[in-house]
RNA sequence: GCCGCGUUGGUCAAUCGGUUAAGACGCCUCCCUUUCACGGAGGAAUGAGGGGUUCGAUUCCCCUACGCGGUACCA
């Protein structure tokens, strides 16, 4: 029997999450969950100088936008606590096994300043090498407890000099090892440098943190992106010297999210210079003052957000494109991961949430439609949010509820359950979602519903009686007030259908062409050559209204 | 420079030696619709180059080119 998986993610807190970031917290979450794993999230502090205040905040608050959360961590604890390599410091582990290391001659400490380290790179920089390393040949030129005598190097240390530990790599060593994703990945020795794995203030390095934490933490899977590729082999050597190659977790290294022009790296420049959002939310610097705005701010559903990051470096071979995120658990797996970057493609993202849009009711998205049309100025009357048959029992539906824990049990999962209950507790729609139901085919994202329906709940904005003046005449003035009167003698108005024949009838009867007829209608309920089908438009928007609009448009008409 | 990883239409991509090389986004045409969408039908568009291996290579191997990543007391 194997051990349970244990997967983790570990940011520094230095800036936003963005989404390439997202898409590695959900490769590991889908893993884990399909194997019925945890997913531990884990604070890579380190770096004192780089720390931003609000940055694990922001990370802890974008994974449960994203329904990503971690079964342990910094804000909820667990039992292989602190989660904050800051604090873990305190368990004396880094140091110990640091100095383990250079017991074991595996590594050795070195006196060099900045300075010094910045003197032997000009000086040894060439065309052939523009980088210098510290390694096994230049380190002998350096200030370290290889190549000074061991007195001296005693005496550095009693005399309290700041030094690092640097790990000893020989050369001509073949390091190698399988990544789940890219198979067989051999290195020699020979191109990596003595990186350093204690820093002078006493934090070690992402090398050292990452394998004794990873260690600690009985970490089972360890994934991270490509960019640290080239430094698996410091780790891989890392794991065998302190606790064997054994106990080394899996490795699997994602491909990058690449710029959708030209080549590299994604950034947040790009998202800037083109003009779509690259962090899962808002997020402004601290220190610059910068803002950036998220996906979720610019009017993206979750669901469609880990739907789209999920298929940008995957897919199940199948064709399918739209997945919930059980679905994502139910079919993951890393052997169909690509190996190659993906370019982000905006257009494709949106497609993805329209989708969604389509796809979900109203009721699972409209509290955060609702402060959008607030915000715009428009108010929704209390009545219309109001549930018919009151609040569910369930308040929230389960989607991001971590619906495999309590409904579907381990895998093997069942889906069709899973679907059913979703919709048990599905609420029916008040009228703001009825009418966000109505116009949800024309909305990309969530800002465009306040054009789509705004119509609904006040006067339209702006009227486009343009469309309307060059063929309007006499005849057509005295339909629309005998309209007015048909619908004041009339009921309610409950069934488009009637409602559309009655229309056309008149028409008729006045010997007018009803396509003459209907655009004038729609502009006067409208506003503009948008919408829903006008007799749907005008049933929801109620007999009252309806006349109300009419006759509004008609003086507007007039004058 | 060196080390590593990649390379199927504009983009995301299927194919695990034999296919007319899927599908999706975007684009174009048409249908539906007396609005805008949605939906439906169709179209243009792809294996970086060169060597092998094989009866047969997009698929396996090698070389080249190109791209990316790394080469910090950053992660």
């Amino acid at each position: 029997m194997s051990k349970k998986v244990r997967v983790r993610f570990a940011p520094s807190p230095t800036g936003g999450l963005h989404l390439g970031g997202v898409r590695t917290v959900l490769y590991n979450y889908l893993f884990a969950r399909r194997h019925g794993g945890d997913f531990i999230l884990r604070i890579e502090d380190t770096d004192q100088g780089r720390y931003v205040p609000g940055a694990e905040e922001y990370i802890i608050d974008s994974l449960k936008w994203c329904g990503l959360e971690p079964d342990e961590g910094p804000h909820k604890g667990g039992p292989h606590g602190p989660y904050r390599q800051s604090e873990r410091k305190a368990l004396g582990l880094y140091d110990k096994y640091a100095r383990q290391l250079v017991d074991q001659g595996h590594a050795y400490y070195a006196f060099d300043t900045p300075e010094e380290l910045e003197a032997m790179r000009e000086k040894y920089k060439s065309a052939d090498n523009p980088s210098p390393q510290y390694n096994h040949t230049l380190r002998k030129k350096m200030r370290n407890s290889l190549s000074l005598d061991p007195a001296e190097t005693q005496r550095l240390l009693a005399a309290g000099t700041p030094y690092v530990i640097r790990i000893r790599l020989e050369p001509d060593q073949e390091v190698h090892f399988t990544d789940m994703i890219r198979g067989e990945v051999r290195f020699s020795t020979t191109g990596v440098d003595d990186k350093v794995l204690l820093k002078a203030d006493g934090m070690p390095t992402y090398h050292l943190a990452v394998v004794v934490d990873d260690h600690g933490m009985n970490i089972t899977h360890a994934f991270r992106g490509e960019e640290w590729l080239p430094s698996a082999p410091v780790h891989i050597l890392l794991w065998r010297y302190l606790f064997g190659e054994d106990k080394m977790p899996h490795w699997a290294h994602f491909p990058l999210i690449l710029k959708p022009d030209g080549n590299g790296k994604l950034s947040k420049r790009d998202g800037d210079r083109l003009g779509f959002p690259v962090f899962a939310m808002n997020w402004t610097d601290p220190r610059s003052g910068e803002p950036a705005t998220g996906f979720r701010e610019t009017g993206f559903l979750p669901q469609a957000f880990v739907n789209l990051l999920a298929l940008l470096g995957w897919n199940d071979g199948t064709g399918q494109e739209i997945f919930t995120l059980t679905e994502l658990v139910d079919r993951f797996s890393l052997d169909r991961v690509h190996k190659g970057g993906a370019k982000f493609d905006f257009e494709k993202a949106k497609w993805f949430n329209h989708e969604w849009i389509k796809k979900l009711s109203a009721v699972e998205y409209s509290d955060q439609v609702a402060p959008l049309f607030a915000a715009a100025g428009i108010t929704i009357p209390p009545a219309d949010l109001e549930r018919p048959g009151g609040e569910p029992e369930v308040p929230i539906i389960p989607i991001f509820a971590d619906p495999l824990a309590d409904i579907t049990g381990p895998p093997p999962f069942d889906l069709a359950a899973y679907e059913s209950v979703v919709r048990a507790a599905t609420p029916v729609p008040n009228r703001f979602e009825t009418i966000l139901d109505l116009v949800k085919d024309r909305c990309t994202l969530l800002p465009d519903f306040v054009g789509q329906a705004g119509f609904f709940f006040q006067l339209p904005a702006t009227m486009d009686l343009d469309a309307v003046r060059p063929k309007w005449n006499a005849a057509k003035d005295l339909f629309f007030a005998e309209y007015i009167r048909q619908l004041q003698v009339g009921g309610e108005l409950t069934d488009p259908h009637a409602l559309e024949a009655q229309f056309k009838e008149m028409a008729a009867a006045a010997g007018i062409k009803p396509g003459e007829l209907l655009m004038p209608l729609r502009i006067m309920l409208v506003g503009g050559k948008f919408g829903p089908h006008v007799f749907d438009i005008a049933v929801m928007l109620g007999k009252e209204e309806t006349i109300r609009r009419i006759g509004h448009t008609l003086g507007l008409l007039k004058a």
